[in-house]
DNA sequence: GCCAACGTTGGC
DNA sequence: GCCAACGTTGGC
């Protein structure tokens, strides 16, 4: 089993909306990037794990851990003409975009913030993506290395 | 709100 | 295929 990193601004979507969610399950569309698309479409597998980590926020940071439901598909939203994540280019026949579904396992008993993943960067987590300089991607894959020692700081 | 880093687009 | 312009991301 492989582990993820799927990153999520809070104020539209967050760990705590699980709750609400049938069987705490969500299609994790949007991803509109072709090397995150390329993670979503041809390497994340059932029952797989993934952190969800909350960007572009007060305290970025890691908040909760899911468990993939569903491989990739094609994100229909990209066909929905009102729909915020349209895409015109994107051909049913075709799909240019792909998506998961993802379960909530629970929340983090606290959230494992950027600024405490960094004082690790160049020891425990050295080379974890989120870490890298510049870093943009909202899908990323976690060393089994990194992904034990974030849980061990929970 | 700023701005650096990055990905994408499109003219050539 | 190059690369400048542009849009987006995301920490601060």
């Amino acid at each position: 089993m492989n582990h993820w990193l799927l990153k999520t601004e809070p104020d539209t979507f967050n760990v705590a909306d699980f709750a609400g969610l049938p069987a705490r399950t969500t299609s994790w569309d949007g991803v509109r990037n072709y090397q995150a698309r390329n993670y979503l479409r041809d390497s994340m597998k059932v029952g797989d794990s993934a952190f969800i980590y909350h960007s572009s926020c007060a305290v970025p940071g890691i908040a909760g851990i899911t468990r993939i439901k569903h491989a990739g598909y094609p994100d229909d939203t990209a066909f929905n003409k009102r729909h915020p994540h349209y895409d015109p280019d994107s051909d049913p026949a075709n799909p240019r975009w792909y998506m998961v579904d993802v379960q909530l396992q629970r929340a983090l008993k606290r959230v494992i913030t950027l600024e405490e993943l960094r004082t690790h960067a160049s020891d425990k987590l050295s080379g974890m993506l989120l870490l890298r300089a510049g870093n943009r991607l909202s899908v990323t894959p976690v060393e089994e290395r990194h992904w034990r020692f974030i849980l061990s700081l929970e």
